[in-house]
DNA sequence: GTCTATAGATAGATAGAC
DNA sequence: GTCTATCTATCTATAGAC
């Protein structure tokens, strides 16, 4: 940026922050779209219209509608891989249902905004092979994260820690995917302690 | 049918047969099709290229994309009915596991044939009314049914069998429709024993 | 920078010949 | 009954005015 661009605009709202707002305005309106419509009727006119500009506005901001989808995804891994690693950082003590019980809460709390729109980016959206691959890699590593933890943790009883390890992961992930989209929060509190006995009865044999 | 009628075509392959020998023809294409190319490319051009006829002459045996779509559904649904059914006649009696055991099994037989085809089906079809009240009516029934199982085994000691009953089916549901689709079967061997594993503990506190 | 208008592509579905 | 040819609708994406 030179000296002259920035002596243009000496107001507030520079261009690069009005920029960036007009962006999650869309990414806003696409993930309401999105939820409510599903893949294919999550139009580009709909998007931009609930964003409240013009599809040729939209147009200038993203290259095409699957870079919507891609944006909104890739936000969702960075929050679950954040909170993650927050687990991970904070609970090596405890008895083993005191660490599922952070694992499956906050794979909860990472779906409770936007439910029907995740099952949406997840089930319905073509997936790019970069973004299937951060999918991937994501998966990889909670489930290699986990077998580390039933291989150190003296409760733990099961055998294969291997496949235990992926049944944990994918019952997590699927079980949540679905509940937090069908059941009101009240149920949730429920459903997250009958989880939890689950996977901590399983895995004491 | 007038007895004029009857005299007109008195050779082999009477009218109705072969129309239904069509209708099987397109819905096995479908169930390809839309397994290999998902919900949205699975167009009913390709279907139609890859039954052997024409487009027009699909739409002779299909109002729409969507009632091939319904079908097929439906007709997965009805398996499951019929599984369910003969799982319910048979074990009454015996150890909790074997219940479980027998539960996975017969789930994981109803996915065997076209594991791809279900996720589409389940995951990125548009759903008719009529067609979510049938999945609804018959997962309410599962999940009746296995209150009532819950409840009256006496191996079982989880105190919110309401709650629980919603779970297991749940989890058995979408493990296995993601598990069958993801894995060679020589592993979904392992995977049914640590979720038949997994359920059994639970419920026995 | 934002808009309107429209190009370009492709889908589902139908008409009408044979 | 089956086909080809085509209609209609709808979507993504772009061009060009302001």
């Amino acid at each position: 940026m030179t000296p002259d661009q920035r002596r243009i605009q000496p107001r507030k709202q520079p261009r690069q922050v009005r920029a960036e707002l007009t962006r999650q305005r869309i990414l806003t309106a696409a993930a309401h779209v999105f939820g409510d419509h599903g893949y294919a009727a999550g139009t580009t006119n709909r998007i931009a219209e609930r964003a409240g500009i013009s599809i040729g506005s939209l147009y200038q901001y993203f290259p095409n509608k699957d870079a919507i989808l891609a944006e909104l995804l890739v936000r969702h891994l960075d929050d679950g891989a954040a909170i993650a690693e927050r687990v991970q950082r904070e609970e090596l003590p405890g008895p083993i249902e005191e660490i599922f019980r952070l694992f499956v809460r906050g794979a909860i709390e990472s779906h409770l905004d936007e439910p029907r729109l995740l099952r949406v980016l997840l089930e319905q959206a073509p997936k790019s092979t970069d973004v299937l691959e951060r999918v991937e890699l994501l998966k990889k590593n909670l489930v290699a994260y986990m077998r580390e933890l039933l291989d150190e943790h003296p409760e733990v009883r099961v055998a294969d820690t291997e496949t235990a390890a992926r049944l944990i992961v994918t019952t997590v992930e699927l079980v949540i995917h679905q509940l937090v989209a069908d059941h009101e929060p009240v149920e949730l509190g429920k459903l997250e302690d009958e989880l939890v006995a689950m996977l901590t009865r399983y895995v004491r044999g």
